[in-house]
RNA sequence: GCGGGCGUGGUGAAACUGGUAGACGCGCUGGACUCAAAAUCCAGUUCCGAGAGGAGUGUCGGUUCGAUUCCGACCGCCCGCACCA
């Protein structure tokens, strides 16, 4: 018995394809497009099975359509910029530009014998020069255009390694790798007005109609807009100070504002700064905030905690009314105003906050059942109710009120009614080295300048070092000491780089035109544009794909594109897992440094002790349950990894990776090669080109038939991602085409066609070993198996002559039946009160009912 | 707490708008081939029951001739958001 060989033959057609260009795309506007794009990998050196994943539903997707008639654009490159090429810089004295090549290297070698479709020829590295020099000049247009500006801002600050760290890389308040706490710290960063956009992005939510539902709730949560109101309360008289008339609040609420009973503000609020000069023990309480850090999963943990400053504010409803001021930590400066004012009776914070500090609770609201005499209990109410306590809103809804506490609020000029949203502009600094640098230069007399056109790309300088904390770029010699573009005056650059989602937010636009010299070749552009599938993991839901929405936008705003949202359809797939492993005295183990014995038991196969299987979880180095894609396509071959990872699981849930599965995709792969090279003697194959026979009748009739369905059921799989219904409708049909036996022209020729759909339908999934046996069929002279069209289905041959339906009484199930297609109601009856089963079932009663549904089920009711 | 999703054999999962639950795969059991093993092939595999038959899609209830599918209550799991004022 042969075995199909993977290694030559994979990488026969992979060459074969490349030869021919088969998949560099060319603008046709003959021929309708196709854009399918995966997100682009960080260049981390090797493949992981996640990418096998990924890829190997792109090009699915980018073969399928191909086959259907589409002019399509798959293109790939690299993420280039980012920390782990500093870490390795470290580590090992190399260069992050040639670790990243290098990676950048073996990755595309590892995409090639996966077989992946591919355009190569628009490879692009966002490291490279001729792609950021781009992104400078779009940076500055965002600038001219007020999309970009500098403030000042807190920043989770690592004082061992002089640097700003993400909230992902604070781990319970210190620095992941120096494990000093982190400091909140005030630094000068660039930010995007994401924030302009903040309305549209929301509304054009319901636009992405070929999103997942999630990742659209997803960024509707994240903008986070509410509607609500942001007034003044006055300070009273002994309280003003030089500048502070009022505070300002800002509310959801305003139907509250008679169950107010104390005012909150943040420790970074101009107030607070203002009041720390004279109270000694006010600037100790914001300092102690200050050493909090910002991660949100660090200020969700800490107390709530206030601080008395003894000022007092007006309720601007209820005259004569004074409230205490409190800094608060739980107060963010950079929600709202910065400021808050409590109801306790009607949120559960500011009841805490209320009991903690023994503060008034006045109920404003009560139920719609509950009387006038109503007061909250234990804990605050905060539903939807009837106002009571607070004069002109008495008897109205809390819609009813808010309504009319704005207008009130309005009239008495004292605030206005305000719309706000979560979502906050985008710092893009970074004081990293392996970074997009910011093209701008600061001069001690011009401020801010941006570099000018003819002087960029500002490139990184080779000559750094990584042997110190901090950023190379603000210790190096010579890089950032340039003269004034604008007085000539010596100056400084700007030594911060940019967030490397920078780059990922126009890529898929680059693409289009990535050897244009201008950003983007309109024409291209118009074509290709947008994505119409984008596949990645939903990580990315709300950052990436929030970001590239905006900047589309920001683009379109500074004349680069003429469109706002780049990605017409998006699949996000799960994770690929597999079950971990840890050995006798808890460390964990790779999964092939495990092995089953006769009773099943694990066992660590070096030390010969008993392992402890864990939970199946995302395969991750740390805790060492990874397979390498590498290993896997060296025994198995590329088409039985992809098969595998198709298959076994619906694309958008987690996939579990095991030896038992792969080596059913490879007996598969076998299998296939084996039916079309070496066909038993009862099951012969008809001649390439041999006649359609004149009659088809009987068993080889059914399996013609059942061709055709799996063709029409195939199709409309892949059309809706369902791939693993698709890949096991071609494996009934395998099954079918097997089952068949005959030696008779019709069993041959119909044998044939079956086992030619079975390869034409799974060639998108299993490319190599397809290819392999159109050829060997004979195929050759009509060109090879990936510039065949998509089969096409014959609608009349996917019905039966024959239904087999469902016989029940009283609905339970009482047998089957072999019937026409079509029968009358009459027919159907006398067919099913023949049956013995339903005779019996019936016990001698006389049917009352029967129901038919056509070729589907009778149902006698009794 | 708010929002979204899910719950089906030993296991990954199918079942279109209510109409034969468990397709397809994995595993397992038995058999064939083999000196033997691997590979391959054949048969079986939801549970109880010898059988007829009965039960069964997280739990309880409802609608219906008929419910994995629709409705109500509950239990459990996953994901996102959250001192957001």
């Amino acid at each position: 018995m042969s075995r199909y060989a993977t290694k030559e033959t994979e990488a026969k057609w992979q060459a074969a394809w490349a030869d021919q260009k088969v998949f560099t795309a060319k603008i046709d506007p003959s021929k309708p497009k196709y854009y399918v794009l995966e997100m682009f990998p960080y260049p981390s050196g090797r493949l992981h099975m996640g990418h096998v994943r990924n890829y190997a539903m792109g090009d699915l997707t980018a073969r399928y359509k191909r086959a259907r008639g589409f002019n399509v654009l798959h293109p790939m490159g690299w993420d280039a910029f980012g920390l782990p090429a500093e870490n390795a810089a470290m580590q090992n004295k190399r260069h992050p530009a040639e670790w990243t090549y290098a990676n950048i290297d073996s990755m595309r070698a590892q995409f090639g014998q996966l077989g992946v479709s591919f355009d190569w020829e628009r490879e692009l590295a966002t490291c490279h020069p001729q792609y950021f020099r781009h992104e400078q000049k779009m940076f500055l247009d965002f600038w001219k255009n007020g999309l970009a500006y500098r403030k000042k801002s807190y920043v989770n600050w690592d004082p061992v390694e002089n640097t700003v760290l993400a909230n992902e890389q604070v781990v319970d308040g210190k620095g992941w790798r120096s494990g000093a706490p982190v400091e909140r710290r005030e630094l000068n960063q660039w930010f995007l007005k994401i924030t302009d956009y903040a309305d549209d992005l929301l509304s054009a939510i319901t636009t992405l109609d070929r999103w997942p539902d999630r990742v659209r709730v997803m960024q509707e949560n994240w903008i986070g807009k509410s509607q609500g109101a942001q007034l003044n309360f006055a300070l009273t008289e002994a309280s003003r100070k030089p500048g502070f008339e009022a505070v300002e609040v800002y509310t959801t609420r305003p139907d509250t504002v008679f169950g107010a009973s104390f005012l909150a503000i943040a420790a970074n609020h101009p107030l607070a700064l203002a009041l720390a000069k004279t109270d000694s023990a006010a600037a100790e309480f914001i300092a102690e905030c200050n050493r909090l850090g910002t991660s949100e999963a660090v200020i969700e943990q800490a107390e709530k905690l206030g601080y008395r400053t003894g000022l007092f504010v007006s309720n601007p409803f209820v005259p004569g009314q004074e409230l205490p001021v409190y800094l608060a930590n739980f107060v963010l400066m950079e929600y709202g105003t910065g400021a808050l004012f409590g109801c306790p009776a009607h949120d559960q914070r500011d009841f805490d906050f209320a009991t903690k500090y023994n503060l008034p609770i006045v109920t404003v609201v009560r139920p719609r059942e509950a009387d006038a005499s109503y007061t909250v209990g234990t804990g605050p109410f905060t539903d939807d109710g009837v106002l009571l306590n607070s004069g002109f809103l008495d008897g109205l809804t809390v819609a009813e009120a808010k309504k009319a506490a704005c207008e009130q609020i309005e009239k008495l000029g004292i605030g206005t009614v305000k719309t706000q949203y979560r979502l906050r502009d985008w710092g893009v600094s970074r004081q990293r080295y392996w970074g997009c640098p910011i093209p701008v230069i600061h001069c001690p007399s011009c401020g801010p300048v941006a570099v000018p056109d003819d002087q960029l790309p500002v490139t990184l300088p080779e000559d750094v070092t990584f042997d110190a904390p901090g950023n190379p770029l603000d210790r190096h010699p010579t890089w950032k000491h340039v003269a004034c573009p604008t007085c000539g005056t010596p100056a400084t650059r700007e030594t911060d780089t940019l967030d490397t989602f920078f780059e990922s937010s126009w890529y898929f636009l680059r693409f289009a035109s990535p050897r244009a010299e201008e950003a983007f070749d309109k024409d291209a552009v118009a074509y290709w544009l947008p994505v119409d599938q984008y596949i990645g993991g939903v990580e990315h839901a709300v950052l990436h794909l929030l970001y590239s929405r905006f900047f589309t936008r920001a683009l379109q705003q500074c004349g680069y594109v003429d469109m706002k949202e780049p990605f017409a359809g998006l699949f996000t797939q799960g994770m690929v897992c597999h079950q971990t492993y840890k050995s006798a005295d808890g460390q964990w183990l790779f999964p092939t440094d495990v092995r089953q014995d006769e009773a099943g038991a694990f066992i660590e196969i070096t030390t010969g002790q008993a392992s402890t299987p864990g939970r199946v979880e995302k395969m991750s180095k740390s805790k060492k349950n990874v397979i390498d894609p590498d290993e896997i396509i060296g025994a198995y071959g590329a088409d039985a990894a992809r098969l595998f990872v198709l298959s076994d699981s619906p694309p958008e849930r987690d996939f579990e990776w095991t030896t038992a599965g792969i080596d059913g995709a490879w007996r598969y792969v076998n299998r296939l090669w084996r039916l079309a090279t070496e066909p038993a003697a009862d099951k012969p194959l008809a001649a390439y080109g041999a006649a359609l026979p004149d009659k088809i009748d009987g068993a080889a009739d059914k399996l013609l038939r059942l061709t055709h369905k799996t063709i029409r059921d195939v199709t409309d799989g892949l059309e809706q991602f369902h791939f693993n219904k698709s890949v096991a409708l071609i494996r009934e049909l395998t099954n079918a085409a097997e089952d068949l036996t005959g030696t008779d022209a019709a069993s041959a020729w119909v044998r044939r066609f079956a086992l030619v759909s079975v390869i034409r339908l799974i060639a998108p999934m299993m490319p190599h070993v397809t290819e392999e046996i159109w050829a060997y069929l004979g195929h050759s002279p009509e060109g090879m198996l990936v510039n065949q069209p998509w089969p096409s289905f014959d609608p009349a041959l996917t019905v039966d002559t024959n239904v087999t339906i469902a016989l029940q009484v009283n609905g339970k199930m009482r047998g089957t039946l072999e019937l026409p297609r079509d029968i009358t109601q009459a027919a159907a009856e006398t067919a099913a009160l023949a049956d013995a089963s339903v005779q019996r079932a019936l016990d001698g009663r006389a049917p009352k009912k029967i129901i038919l549904v056509p070729n589907r089920l009778i149902n006698v009711v009794g």
